[in-house]
DNA sequence: ATGCCTATTATTAATAGA
């Protein structure tokens, strides 16, 4: 089983980019972050046709997030983050697939920091840490995947001094992140890769993909429950390479089907 | 210290991204 996390900036505008990239890559569950596009302007006849049911939370202008599913139609059982700070921002979905929970989230920028709106990706990123809290409580298989929008460590970030005061990096955000996976999550790909540089964003600006000056933002955290399950996790950096591409590159993992051995 | 580049929306400029 192979789920993927892409912030594909624009659905629409990167329809035949990501076709192309679901006709390659066959991932059995997308979370897709950053649709830019209005609920009835989700590509769904497009999505359909490749193969994959999905559900969606969209947005006019920003933010928009979607679970797609190959063969399948993803089982709604949340919308919107509880006790997230604005409703009108659509940046949480959660559905069932396969018996596993996934939750696809797009954690806000957060830029300038300090102001409000750093407070506010402070206030949805504590939203989210108590909410992850509950999932856990439940003892079932959890993905949370998306755009965290935080480089959880200095290996995360081409030159961790430029960013110190970035709202990608400041203590604040890394402190959240912490706490998070402390609460027994495990950043899927850090596990298997724990002293590489891995990136999956890099800046349209200054030729960053060729300098590989690039950020890892985009994560996958793995209840205990499943955890045991995981076999690969990697980057698709060739996507990111093409033309009319997203400044994220897409991130996957894949799972054994069986519930590993104790 | 700032712009760089790219997207959406609404009208060629503003806003957001990270």
């Amino acid at each position: 089983m192979k789920i993927a996390t892409y912030n594909v900036n624009g659905v629409n505008g990167r329809l035949p980019l990501l076709l192309e990239w679901l006709a390659e890559s066959q991932p059995d569950v997308v979370c897709l972050q950053e649709l830019k596009a209005p609920q009835e302007k989700f590509p769904e006849a497009a999505i359909s046709d490749a193969g994959y049911g999905a559900i969606w939370h969209g947005q006019k202008s920003w933010n928009g997030v979607a679970i797609l599913a190959r063969g399948d139609t993803p089982t709604e059982t949340q919308r919107g983050l509880p006790g997230e700070p604005d409703s009108a921002q659509s940046r949480y979905i959660e559905a069932s697939v396969r018996g596993v929970l996934i939750g696809c989230l797009y954690l806000p920028n957060g830029n300038p920091a300090p102001g409000p709106r750093f407070d506010y990706k402070l206030a949805w990123f504590d939203a989210f840490v108590r909410y992850a809290a509950s999932l856990l409580d439940r003892k079932i298989p959890v993905i949370l995947a998306g755009d965290f929008n935080v480089m959880p460590t200095e290996l995360d970030v081409y030159k961790p001094e430029r960013w110190v005061d970035d709202a990608l990096f400041r203590p604040e955000v890394r402190d959240a992140f912490h706490r998070l996976v402390a609460q027994g999550w495990t950043d899927a790909l850090r596990s298997l890769h724990q002293s590489e540089t891995i990136y999956t964003f890099w800046d349209y600006f200054r030729n960053a993909f060729a300098r590989n000056a690039g950020l890892r933002i985009d994560h996958l955290l793995l209840s205990p429950a499943i955890a045991p399950r995981l076999l690969a996790a990697d980057v698709d950096r060739d996507v990111r390479a093409k033309e009319k591409t997203s400044d994220h590159a897409p991130t996957w993992i894949t799972l054994s089907q069986e519930e590993a051995a104790a």
